[in-house]
DNA sequence: CTGAAAGCGCTAACAT
DNA sequence: ATGTTAGCGCTTTCAG
């Protein structure tokens, strides 16, 4: 009788069915051949003892653990976990576990967890990095180890990414805003040394010069994180100048969602008729956005898919194309219901880059 | 010189250090006495292989992996994963990874999982069940493994459970929205036979008659999933019958979105102004829901921190007051801004049940 | 078709 | 203070 507290081994199995380990190793790998009646003895024993096989044991074995290790900034934003939940719809199935870690937007942190999963032999790793450093990432035990950047880059850091065209994405939403005939569009969003506030910055700069539009200085403000707390700062700071612009583009949701906050709780009603938003992200409460005219809307789905199908492929030892820097093309939302003008979608499938025709300089 | 592809083990350390691999061990991990000179060796040689010490052979020798399992039922679902970030923050100290799951709301694809982390030999888990069934959690296996509930109880399963407590918050809505004047009081919800849809439900019901409303079935909604999609059609169909009450409870933060954009769309100014909502749930976009008068917010941080003391009790074999039911007090929001009047609480620390003095039958 | 034994990388007696 | 060795649970040659 084996001990109770103590799940069974293949070692309990082997006895209760009257074989050897590797028999029953075979039995249940559906290996070679082996009787059916044998098998069924050792189906039997598994059955009665509740027999569970052990992956660590396996990993040891195999020297591969099937597991994915995730580093992303924060666990509770819904961004992150739309492109992790994708990328489990396709790694689960595969036999893939995947261990989640948050980083806290700490790049501290982030090494620190760095550490753990390399520890913990993961076979790949999927990181949305929090910061524009990534020394860390030169670690020699990532030489064997798959790793792909999703959302931010690092600079010089020679790896495969995916990310979203943000400049693209930008570039869409003064076109829409001039089409709709604002030609002063103030700019609210974050530290350009995060790479997706800078990339958002960065094109709204190209698409304003683009456009001929005259860039105004003090309503180009980009400071801080992307938070709720500093959308409703910003906005506030911007509408206290005087003879400000009525439109706005703002960089993500928490700081569209912070602005449209201030908006409604300080302005009166004939500045709230002026007011006009575009900005990134369009999230399940975007219908309550109501100054939002136009938005982009990123495609966590396929963003998740695009990452599972090349770690996929890097896993199988292809690497084809490395570093391979995915770009994808959001979504741009027109919000009729408020407002929005629909435009001809001239340029739908040509990347910002193309539309520029600035050389990739990556 | 070790092979390029392969990581270094603990071998090619005592090798190039000219020792032992016990004394590479001992060094490492601080155990008895190693000379210092012998250790600087050894530390150097770590250095030069860019070792890193494998988590696997640790967990088979240890038959502990410091990794607990989560199954969630959504990943993308901001009240979830507000709550596994709590968890991990807590357990990441501690040295705990956590292997986090999605069920996608399905007791299938739960099983499959809970199967999954079993053989991965984790040791804890934490589940957000997504049916009412449970019978797969009462495996053999689980019997060595700590498992907390979270959210969501399974009947007739003694087994940990840590959760709002609903029926207390459903009970200060009515309470609020009654003491505003109201006494006609409408419910929009889900499907009953999920735990908290059923709940708030009952809560629903119990309060109305503790304060002597009337219940008008008509007006009593619950149906489906509580989403989005369903809130909004729920909403209508209360509104398109005759003589519909202005005022409703309802069940999460998903249907109240739902609901509120039904409103906003489909209703006359004067209509509008006579809506008035009291909800489940306070996440970052509540101060846009603008017929929401009192909100229950849920304490994600305070649940999650719970989870992990429970949890961490468990792995160190306390088994003190086994099955525990752990029931948090939410916190209940008078959002003044749209017009809610704040009331006298008499009752803040007092659960439903002691309010209610009804017997715990669990 | 089945069994014996080696070994994945590590730790911990047990020696020395 | 350090080395030798058994063994965690499994898979896989290699024999039979």
């Amino acid at each position: 009788m084996m001990d109770e507290n103590v799940s069974a081994t293949i070692r309990d199995v082997a006895r209760l069915a009257g074989v050897s380990i590797a028999t029953v190793s075979r039995a249940l790998n559906a290996r070679d051949g082996v009787k059916a009646n044998t098998k069924k003895a050792v189906l039997e024993a598994v059955e009665k003892l509740g027999y569970n096989r052990n992956e660590v044991a396996r990993s040891l074995k195999f020297r591969q653990t099937r597991t994915i290790g995730i580093i992303a900034p924060e666990l509770s934003n819904i961004f992150f976990m739309e492109v992790i939940e994708a990328l489990e719809r396709c790694l689960a199935p595969k036999g893939y576990s995947m261990i989640i870690t948050s980083s806290y937007d700490s790049v501290e942190e982030e090494k620190r967890k760095l550490q753990i999963l390399i520890e913990r032999n993961v076979d790949g790793m999927v990181v949305m990095p929090s910061g524009a450093e990534g020394d860390h990432f030169l670690s020699k035990a990532l030489a064997n180890i798959p790793l792909i950047l999703v959302d931010r880059r690092i600079k010089n850091l020679r790896v495969d990414s995916v990310e979203t065209d943000n400049r693209f994405g930008v570039h869409k939403m003064i076109q829409a805003l001039k089409n709709e005939g604002f030609h002063r569009i103030g700019f609210i969003g974050g530290d350009p040394s995060i790479h997706t506030a800078g990339e958002r910055l960065n094109g709204y700069l190209e698409a304003m010069s683009l456009y001929g539009l005259r860039i105004e200085e003090q309503f180009v403000l980009h400071r801080g994180a992307m938070t709720q707390a500093n959308g409703r700062g910003l906005l506030q700071q911007a509408l206290s100048l005087p003879d400000h612009p009525h439109a706005f583009f703002i960089a993500n949701d928490s700081m569209h969602l912070g602005a449209t906050i201030h908006a409604i709780e300080n302005l009166d009603a004939n500045e709230l008729s002026k007011l006009v938003f575009a900005s990134f992200d369009y999230l399940s409460y975007a219908p309550l956005l109501k100054f939002c005219h136009y938005a982009v809307s990123q495609q966590f789905e396929q963003i998740g898919e695009e990452v599972a199908t090349l770690l996929l492929q890097r896993l199988g030892g292809n690497w084809e194309g490395f570093p391979k820097r995915v770009m994808l093309q959001p979504e741009i939302k027109v919000i009729v219901a408020s407002g929005g003008i629909p435009f001809e979608e001239t340029s739908k499938t040509s990347s910002i880059d193309e539309i520029l025709q600035v050389e990739k300089t990556f």
